[in-house]
DNA sequence: AACCTTTCCGGTAACGTTGCCGGAAGGTAA
DNA sequence: TTACCTTCCGGCAACGTTACCGGAAAGGTT
């Protein structure tokens, strides 16, 4: 019967009135009959009538859209991060536009440009690797787009910031192995030159520096990349005379690697020797020993960083300010 | 200086031309002094002029915008599905709108319908544990926004839908067992009366029958989820005498539990019993020994559902198809 | 009775774009 | 010359909605 979805026209002319006050009824309670307020609701309600979202941006000049860009959606981080937003858009009457940057400035720069011309009412970008410079952050303020940076940051950018402090989280784990009693604490870092490898090494450093434990740099080994390639600096810091008698990895990844190597030299988690992973990864519950690690509050971050973004849209306040969430030590088997 | 980004009204004015020529510049060629149109685009390039994305879709009645609604966008497979739409959306100059369901029927409906009064022109979706009834799918299309569906289906839906063989995938897994000589090949099967359970627990009893390899129910055991509570199961089948020499389970976190549970036992892998997992996550080629498994292509999904949706929306068909991809038998140690 | 206030509604313009139609200017052919 | 065609452009309406303004009707005050 009817072909395209009713308009606000439909039912103007369904009930004989104007088009302005069936607009009127439909939002506002001034200046309207409660009356004719009733009659236009319930005739919308048959008519299964929805407003048009695309015309009121159009008016409005705002569309609820917000844009994220991230690294990669596939990973366990940001996929919990995105997971975080997306029930904070819909509890809050926005929609995400999700792109990702596979660690390319050149893509990720594209994809602001194309969320741009899409009248984005806010950004939402955790930065790729390669990124250096936020000229696009800056075209987007200038077209009064608001811009929210999570996790990855550009640390001298003009915007507000939410991130994890790893350092701490770092410092945390550390500080637990040393509570334990060990006293040769090695770790093995993520790729050099990288603000999440950085930030973790230095908690590394300062507890050992906190507790007077001299830094050994044969205990220090730095994987080439996140995934798989652990096994070169395992065997390094392994090789140190005396040996560890614990470590500190950069990631769940490399530490579930690491089990079976120090299995191999005969040596027992965490009698001999105990370690620590980072990210609290599903499997590092269910692996043997079940592994202690750092939790990061992904879900968290991307809620938060969502709702004060959106706060800024609404307030359209432009202070910068900076969100820190804190880590949490999930202690289990491999460090008791 | 420029407060609001220029319009086509502003290129008119500048260049002292009607909207309407500029509009015919800056699309097609005909009916357009070639002199006119350079002049129309270098001014555009200029004053960096951007078409309004939202004002087009008014008039143009369609959005580019794609609905996606997932169980959970923090899922390995999911948020690989993801992936490849993302990159699939931007080569063919489409958004994406991701929700997710947490698996929830009622938030799902929610979703689409949200979705919908977005004015998506198409929607893509994998539905909720909980769903059975496709009446939203109807909705979206009375208002005639094409669906897909991919991997978790509606049967009976009338749409067009995305699959992988999982079926085929649990086959060729035990297949390999029998080939590697195990005749007693137990399955820790996933939650009942879920298809991917049902899929998969058929693959291996066809299996089975194929090589005439009699079913024995003491071999066969279920978790209750996805997750973490296989340990009751694993022990129902290494209870059966005699043992099993081989598992075949339902994901690799299953697997991955197991393994120190068979070792306690004094058994050897892959020596005295083989396992097989299933999703090829990124532990299973970390853990030792490391897990032969089942790859299902999340990211290929991902790109071809969405690559056959924007084809149903763009040459308006409506008859519906059918795309079954393969899954990938990893062969690594566990099983050798 | 004249004036003011309140309540409620309709008309109109606008948001930025596209599509259609009509028409001016110039060229070509009889 | 007239008739016709081509090339190019401008005007107008439309997409569905909201915002603003003006005004009719009803009631209240002096």
């Amino acid at each position: 019967m009817m072909q395209r979805p009713p308009t606000i026209k439909d039912l103007a002319r369904a009930l004989n009135i104007s088009v302005s006050t069936v607009s009127r009824a439909l939002r506002n309670a001034t200046d309207i009959n409660p009356e004719t307020r009733q009659a236009v609701l319930k005739l919308a309600k048959e008519m299964e009538y929805e407003p048009n979202f695309i015309a009121q941006s159009l008016v409005k000049k705002q569309t609820h859209i917000i844009g994220v860009v991230v690294p990669s959606i596939d990973s366990n981080y940001f996929s919990e991060a995105l997971s975080g937003m997306t029930d904070c858009a819909i509890e809050q009457n926005y929609h995400l536009m999700i792109c990702q940057s596979n660690e390319n400035e050149v893509l990720e720069n594209k994809s602001i440009r194309k969320l741009l011309s899409c009248n984005i009412d806010g950004l939402l970008i955790s930065v790729s690797l390669q990124t250096k410079s936020d000229n696009v952050i800056k075209e987007a303020q200038k077209k009064h787009v608001p811009v929210v940076m999570f996790d990855r940051i550009i640390p001298g950018a003009d915007c507000t910031k939410v991130i994890v402090n790893e350092y701490e989280g770092a410092l945390k784990a550390v500080e637990h192995l040393i509570k334990k009693g060990c006293k040769r604490i090695a770790h093995i870092g993520g790729p050099k030159d990288l603000s999440v490898s950085e930030n973790r090494k230095k908690g590394y450093l300062d507890a050992l520096a906190k507790h007077k434990i001299p830094v050994r740099e044969e205990l220090i080994a730095h994987c080439k990349s996140f995934e798989e390639d652990a096994i070169g600096a395992i065997r390094k810091v392994m090789n140190a005379k005396p040996r560890p008698d614990a470590i500190f990895f950069i990631n769940d990844l490399s530490a579930i690697t690491a089990i079976e190597y120090i299995r191999r030299k005969g040596l027992r988690i965490p009698e001999d020797i105990k370690i620590v992973g980072f990210n609290n990864d599903k499997v590092s519950n269910v692996v043997e020993p079940a592994l202690t690690t750092v939790m990061q509050p992904g879900y968290e971050v991307g809620k938060l960083a969502l709702g004060v973004l959106i706060d800024e849209i609404e307030s359209k306040s432009t202070e910068r300010q900076l969100f820190e969430l804190r880590t949490t030590l999930v202690t289990r088997k491999s460090s008791r």
